[in-house]
Order: C-alpha cells, then structure tokens, then sequence
RNA sequence: CGGGAUGUAGCGCAGUCUGGUAGCGCACCUGCUUCGGGAGCAGGGGGCCGGAGGUUCAAAUCCUCUCAUCCCGACCA
C-alpha cells in the first residue's frame, strides 16, 4: 500500500478524552476514530490490526475443530424471554422495537441464539460433539464505556459455544477452548495470565479468564509465586492460618474517638494498626435482607462472595438513614456489640484477640473486644478479597497481585440455557438429554488495545509482528529524487510479491514528520531509503522494537527482510 | 444512578467573570525557499460558538430547559 494514496490521519496532539495509553495511540495513529460514547469506526489501519486478530483467532478455533457461523445482532425479545433473560441482564441489554412495535435487542451474547439454532437442528448424540463460533459485532450498554475499544459498548468478540452429551465431553471441550486460547494469545504476542473467574451473568459452574497483565487493567488479579493457581480477586481465595487465638487483654473498655470515622483514622488516632481493628459493614440485599459482615481492618470485603454465600444477587451498603437506625449512631461507628441483625465474619476475624470495633455509638469505640465474649458471630466464611502477600490456597506460595486486562474469558455452562430453551437430544439408549454447554468469548478489538497497551512508548505504538497492520514500512525519505523513489518503489514491488505486507510511505513531506509517523503507527520493520546511503548502495533497516539500526545491501534487502519477518512470526 | 467538569474550525485551546457581531497553534490550499527526526516566509479557505427558548438596541458571553462528551463514585463506616 502506497501511502499517498492512503488514508491514515495521524494526529500530532492526544485527543482530549483520551486517558491511557492504547486509546490515544490508537486515536492519534488514525486506527480508530470516535462516533459516540463506546462506538467507533475502524478505520483502515486499525481495522487490518483487527483483522490479523481475527484470523488467529480462526485459525486456532478451526484447528481446535470448532465451525464459524454468524447469528443476527438483532434478537427478537422473546428468545429473551424464554431463558429468562429479558428481565435479568437489565440496562445493558438494548431494547428497540420494529415498525410493528415488536420488541427485538441488540445482541450482548448469543446463548440463546445459538441454543435455538441447535435445538432446531441437533437431534441426536450422533451430531456430537459440537462447537459452533461466530466472530460478529456485539452491542452491549455499558454504565460507562471508557479507554476506546477497551471498554466500548460496541465491539467485535468472537464467541464460540460447545454443546455435548454429558459433562464429562463437556469437560474436554473447555480443555480444547483453553489450549486453544493458550495458543492464541501467545501467537498475538502478549504476555498473559489465564485465571479462575466468577462467572457473573452468564451464569454456570466454573470458568476462567485470560488476562493480559497491563497497569491500566480493569481487572485484579492474584497469582502464586510458588505454583500454577492464580485468580480473579473476585474468586480468589486465600489460606487460612488456624491460629490458637490468645485471650483477651482485659474487660471492654469505651474510648472516645471525636470524628474518626474510618478505620484507618481510628487505628491512626489510637495509635495501633489496622490489623487491630474489626470494621463492621450494614448491607442490604435485594431481598431487602440486612446483614452486619465483620472484617479485619486492613482486609476488604469480597461482594462477590458474599452473595454466593447469602445465595442473592446483589448486595449494598446500607444507607445512611438505616445504619442509623441499626446502630442508633451516624456512619463510622457501626460495631458488632449488641447489634440488632445478623451478623456475619470473615475467616480472619476468627484468629483476632483484643480488637477495636465502633461503639453504634457516635464519637465512641470499644478496645479490648473478645469474640467470644462481647460478639454474637452467626457464621464465619470467606468473604474478603485476596490481596498481594496472603497464603496461596493451593501450596505453601505467597501471592502476588496483578493488574489485568480480560481478553478472553471460558465458561462451563452446563445444561442452564439448554433447560431453558429445551435443547435436548437423544442418547444412546434413545432417552432425551439436555445438552451440556460450554462458551467461549475473545474481544477482539480489546486485544487490540492490550497489545498496545503492553507494547509502546512515548513515541508511539511497537506493534508484535503477527498483528501489526503491515509488517514492513519502506519510507522514502524524498521521493522527488529519482534514485530514491526507484529505489524505493522497486524494493515495495519485490516485498509485495514475496508476500510481505508493506507499507510505502512515498509522501512528499519532510523526513522529520514521516519518521514521526512511523515511530507512531509503529510498524515493526522499517526500511529508510535515501539519497546518500544509496550512493553507498545500501538502504537502512531499524527494528521499531529496538531501535537498533543497520544497513543493508540495496540487492540483498528483500531478501533480508523477508528472511526477518518470517522469523518474527515464529518467534510467537 | 449520584457528584464534578466541558461543549467555540478536522485536532488542541483562548475569548464567557465585565454583553458590542470570533481568535490562536496545529492541520488544510497556493507560491517561493527548504529537505535525515513534526521547516521558513508570504498569501488563502474553513465556524447557525452543542440545541431550544428567554432577557436585551445588541448574546459565544446573562437566565431557563435540553442534548452530548469526559472524569470520579456507585465497596470498606
């Protein structure tokens, strides 16, 4: 592709409402350009990005013998409503209507479609095993879509479905998902954790996340420094010491603590640490359920499982108006002692002696709180979030935390949509069977993002060769000379025919403002034509990787390059 | 959904407090000179100042409403 026949708007100065890196990299190098809050064009040299993605992600999806289809984005309401669906997955699900005032959505997921295709079409356990995939433009109404494609409300995943007989196929489909994951994050050239996740809304037993470490990640995440376990911080658990706890120092005693509300002003005031006092959180489920849950001071309250534990949906902080009307104190002094509710404690809270609690009383706290004691726990479990330096739960490791950007994510579903949607088939001894399913997402255009995220620096993107959008970029330095522009022209047509992708950029601007560009778009291989080293008969090859420059023979440079592109697509 | 902020040329911004008919940088077009890391000079094009309503002789500027965009929060008492 000749460059002056392009179209790649690269922008000097970071677009306003870009915040990390990936998304001003991308705005300012014309990959995307935005259209709405979440919704953006690709343009064309974003969308080759994209598409080397996608093709990755097909091939090792076609090779693991899963079948590419493609489903309507748009969904009729009733599907919906048939799994149950319309009125669980709430705001984000965008609800539109026909001409005929008939409800439809935009697609966010397609269980339900493609649960529908295969009851229509799979009748028998001979059909079995099944793996349908699609890679399609989803929509899904996000609170607060943000960093470009990273979190955008529409954005291209490639998702795939496994449908089988029994578990224990189902099982070995996830296996082939997660090896061929492994397969295609490595080749995209990222550097990936996959871990243990909850499974949120789609819902089904257990499934795990691919997570592309990056600081600007949305995601925590933990991993052993002794062993393979590593997790979602919303799922990740953590060992446990059983200590034997000592008794306590003296009787209860009511300290006066004018205005220090949180616990780290408390234990400040008090001069102690946080592992010293015990914080009471006033939650409120949406059955309307209120529940004290107790936690160590420095530890950090897992919703999450907190809900699997009370088996609801969501809780919250309870308002200011009921923890006053709980504790008979404003916020920030909320305590276990006598409260009127149930109350619940973290694992840890069991090995503490001698706490600091609030008083439910304002201004006042209590030292020298024993469990036993002065408390009323009702049930202790896991409730806290994993945090960096706890007990790995697998081996004696320690853990350490993360940051994550979730590229890929694999569920066991089970038989929850093929129930709902009566997808069965007849096994064996000609009974009906619900199938068992298992799906399988990848955001494309986020593993877009994540690659830049993990591969740039203050001059711009440094695409990995298997994704980047050409894989060689011949830059004339002044294509009016003829040498130069022969030169250069002469060396694209050889490259183009070896099958190389490369980019000519034949522009008449001045050197300064095409090796900006260049820095910028950051294609990997990048091969300076000019006059004076011509005359030398050499052109210059750079590694936007490394920066490292040499000169190469004018005859041998097509060979050369070719020879180092093909490298650098093994290396992955 | 709560809090905060911002909408002025393709992009980044000033002008708004104190009302007087719109400006700067980059980008774009023309010419000349330049040409190995975002050139210089000269000339030029481009704006219903987010939208609607109001106040006023006069509104980018003041008032009301609305739409959009961004940030923070929606978890630690």
């Amino acid at each position: 592709m000749r460059l002056s026949q392009y179209l790649m708007p690269t922008l000097k100065e970071n677009p306003a409402d870009a915040e990390i890196a990936s998304h001003q990299l991308m705005m300012r190098s014309g990959m995307i350009r935005k259209i709405a809050a979440g919704i953006y064009t690709y343009m064309p040299l974003g969308l080759r990005s994209v598409r080397k993605v996608e093709q990755i992600v097909r091939e090792e999806m076609d090779r693991a013998g899963a079948l590419e289809l493609l489903m309507p984005m748009v969904i009729p309401a009733e599907l919906w409503q048939e799994s149950g669906r319309w009125e669980q997955y709430g705001k984000e699900l965008l609800r539109i209507r026909d001409r005929k005032d008939t409800e439809f959505c935009l697609g966010p997921t397609h269980e339900e479609v493609i649960t529908d295709v295969v009851r229509g079409t799979v009748k028998s356990y001979r059909q079995l095993p099944l793996n349908l995939y699609q890679i399609q433009g989803k929509f899904r109404d996000e609170i607060r879509p943000r960093f470009g494609l990273m979190r955008g409300r529409e954005f291209i995943m490639k998702d795939a479905y496994s449908f089988d007989l029994d578990s224990a196929a189902a099982d070995s489909a996830y296996d082939k998902m997660y090896q061929a994951y492994q397969r295609i994050f490595r080749r995209c050239g990222l550097d990936f954790r996959a871990v243990e996740a909850d499974t949120g809304n789609i819902g089904g037993s257990s499934s795990h996340e691919f997570m592309v470490l990056a600081e600007s990640g949305e995601d925590a995440i933990v991993s052993c420094n002794g062993c393979e376990y590593a997790a979602n911080v919303e799922k990740a658990e953590v060992r446990r010491s059983a200590l034997d706890r000592p008794g306590p120092d003296g009787p209860m005693e009511k300290v006066a603590t004018p205005g220090k509300k949180s616990v780290a002003e408390v234990a400040a005031f008090l001069g102690v640490g946080l592992a010293q006092l015990v914080k009471t959180l006033l939650l409120e489920t949406d059955q309307g359920d209120r529940v004290a849950v107790l936690l160590r001071g420095d530890h950090e309250l897992n919703e999450i499982k907190l809900c699997r534990y009370l088996r609801c949906q969501h809780v919250q902080l309870a308002a200011d108006d009921v923890v006053q009307q709980l504790t008979g104190a404003p916020v920030g002094f909320a305590g276990p002692v006598g409260l009127p509710c149930r109350i619940l404690a973290d694992l840890d809270v069991k090995n503490m002696a001698d706490f600091i609690v609030g008083a439910n009383e304002v201004d006042a706290h209590y030292c020298h709180v024993d469990l036993d004691r002065d408390v009323a726990v009702s049930s202790f479990a896991d409730l806290r979030q994993a945090q960096a330096g706890d007990g790995c739960p697998r081996c004696a490791g320690t853990l350490e935390a993360w940051r994550g950007i979730e590229v890929g994510h694999v569920f066991k579903l089970g038989t929850k949509y093929s129930k709902a949607l009566g997808a069965t088939v007849l096994n064996a001894e000609g009974r009906e069977e619900p199938l068992v399913m298992g799906c399988y997402g990848i955001g494309i255009g986020r593993t877009v993002a994540a690659a830049i995220e993990q591969n740039h620096d203050e001059n711009g993107i440094i695409f990995p060769m298997p994704i980047a959008p050409f894989q060689v970029l011949v830059l004339e330095l002044n294509p009016k000379d003829d040498a130069v522009r022969e030169a250069g022209d002469s060396l694209y047509r050889t490259l183009q025919d070896q099958g190389v992708e490369v980019l000519l950029d034949d522009r008449d601007e001045r050197p300064g403002s095409k090796f900006k560009d260049a820095d910028l778009v950051g294609i990997p291989i990048r091969v300076t034509i000019g006059g004076r080293s011509l005359k030398e008969g050499v052109v210059e090859v750079q590694l936007r990787c490394d920066g490292e420059t040499q000169q190469v023979a004018v005859e041998q440079a097509a060979d050369w390059l070719v020879q180092r592109v093909r490298q650098a697509l093994e290396a992955c």
